[in-house]
DNA sequence: CCCTGCTCTTGAAACGTTTTAGCATCGCCA
DNA sequence: TGGCGATGCTAAAACGTTTCAAGAGCAGGG
């Protein structure tokens, strides 16, 4: 209540009860001891305010019952999904989530890791669009503590969760494929980044195995964004009018893409079908809503969690663990086929 | 690097370099001292991989360096803009930012304000779409501490920054009012929050200075949330198709309603004008794009963030002190008026 | 009446820092 | 040469908890 003292410690508390810090400390964290000091502590407590000093207790117990997830975007929504499964299961296990954006800022993924390092947290779950060599080992170095979601080196001794997001990328493609069209554009994301590389591979192989020649002037490389896909459109379509498909990297992307593409008065489905990657909220009240392939963006923040608190509680096997989830295809109406719709105008 | 024995402490430096932990702690936190002991205790830092534990130096020094911002929504575009420019402030005075969203559960914000008093960060800048009286009392406890984004009652004693958002509500009626349009809808967000009644009295306001009738039914509340914006539509139009505009309560609101217009063939701004409020980025590149009030985001964190960060440095007077800033309408293609645009086919 | 075995409670030692008071050491000036 | 500030260092005391060994009561059994 009055902030101008300081807060009241445990031995305040004590004083008041007329009991030894100990017996504090046993009715604060535990259900025993007789009813009688029982009582009189905690009212000494109400009385006095008293709320225990965590930072102290972090000390004592070597551990702050908190961790953090390192998302590359906090704008993207997929992220905000993931994070909200996170938090869902931390706080079922007494853990507290605080979030951190990179925001593609340089040094932004080490600053995090020394959070680990400096105990101020207990655990980190990090998605990187780029884990270099650097970052690898020094992950490596906490392996006990952190779980990484997204691709890393197959060698690398850390628990993962990863999503066979080639596999996801070429069922788009064949599914664009299977509904009749032949010249189908990739938009994709940072270049240089794990997920822009699977998924090019991806759409790469479903061309190859269905005999097609991949045209690389099909294949526009941005950013994960909004911008990057409407950015892309012009490029991609520039003396090029046979185009009657576009497969995104993400759906943040197919949003953008698909604004312009209505500025241009292309049709979606009719003229070009659409499909993006990530299943967020929004691509179900686009219009036309979107096909798109989901990653499991909560499902993997639930088992990355899983991973990481399991560790945390030391119930994990020594070695580093992973696991690859797979994509799922939803088709919605940005994708409707030509069967199904017949020959575009 | 070796992460199965524990981490270096100081003392273990301390012993390793053949000093004190005092001359330790000193080569770590100041510039000051001969270069060759320096030296050799650098070494000793390098050789056993020491990182400073953090909880302890808080524990010592009654401070974490960390403050936190409590936002309804983390999925709205508005508060990611705010945090980063809170994130921004804050690192520069070399503060860590950590990121709690409520998302509308009961305790929440307790739950948030337990984390202040049980000192695991130094400060709070919260946003609440509902301050209880409880609630207001229990930031009054601790401001000290604390800093408000939008408005709580005039007489709460806690440093707050809000915007005129009555104000900014009321000129982009009054811009639908000047371009023409007599029959203006409004989508509120979730109601019984702040935010909903100030953009209502605007909304009201605008309409009675220029001598119009309030109807009760041009005004739909749902949530500040895109669902929320498409769905309204339907009720709002319920046999009235005179309705020439409609001013949604935020931009994620009015991006909803966009949609749900366009599936319906209702040209905007053709046939209905259309504002919106945050001025998100979303807005800048939507078909078309969106006319909007900025309320300032990333000026109120940055703000809030000044006030808040002078308190933690004990250079705040003592009064709470209220920042208001003033909303500033942006007129972009979802509002052309009728003069420039004609009549309406 | 003493011993045994409980349950509660206490005092004190951590946890890993920062910080303060005081002690050497040193060069310098008178 | 003796005294005197600087300067650098150390030892020890915090910070506010948890936890552990040991003591204090107490009841019951022999």
């Amino acid at each position: 209540m009055n902030d101008k003292q300081k807060r009241a410690t445990i031995i305040d508390v004590a004083k008041r009860a007329g009991v030894s810090i100990g017996t504090v400390s046993r009715v604060v964290n535990t259900q025993a001891g007789p009813v009688a000091t029982r009582q009189r502590v905690l009212e000494a407590i109400a009385e006095l305010d008293y709320v225990p000093n965590h930072v102290a207790r972090s000390l004592k117990r070597r551990s702050t019952e908190q961790i953090a997830l390192v998302v590359p975007d906090i704008a993207n929504p997929v992220y905000v999904a993931m994070a909200k499964a996170i938090q869902q299961e931390a706080k079922e296990r007494g853990y507290r989530l605080s979030l951190m954006s990179t925001d593609d800022a340089p040094g932004e993924e080490d600053f995090a890791l020394d959070s680990l390092e400096q105990r101020r947290v207990d655990g980190l779950i990090i998605c990187s669009l780029k884990p270099t060599k650097k970052l690898v080992e020094r992950l490596e170095g906490v392996r006990q503590r952190v779980c990484v979601v997204g691709r890393v080196p197959e060698e690398a001794q850390v628990d993962n969760v990863r999503v066979d997001s080639t596999g996801g990328a070429q069922a788009a493609v064949q599914h664009l494929l299977d509904g009749g069209r032949r010249t189908i554009g990739f938009i994709n994301g940072a270049p240089e980044t794990v997920p822009a590389e699977t998924r090019l591979t991806g759409y790469r192989r479903a061309l190859e195995e269905n005999g097609l020649q991949v045209d690389d002037k099909l294949v526009v490389s941005g950013e994960f964004s909004m911008a990057g896909g409407y950015r892309a459109i012009d490029p991609l379509f520039a003396g090029r009018n046979e185009l009657d498909a576009i497969f995104c990297a993400n759906d943040v992307i197919a949003l953008g893409a698909l604004r312009r593409l209505r500025e241009l008065g292309i049709g979606v489905p009719e003229q070009v079908a659409l499909v993006g990657m990530d299943d967020i909220e929004l691509g179900k009240i686009s219009t036309p809503t979107l096909s798109t392939v989901s990653l499991l963006a909560e499902e993997r923040g639930r088992l990355a969690a899983e991973l990481l608190l399991e560790r945390l509680l030391g119930s994990a096997p020594d070695e580093s663990r992973k696991i690859t989830v797979t994509p799922r295809l939803i088709v919605r109406e940005s994708s409707t086929d030509y069967i199904r719709h017949g020959v575009p105008a």
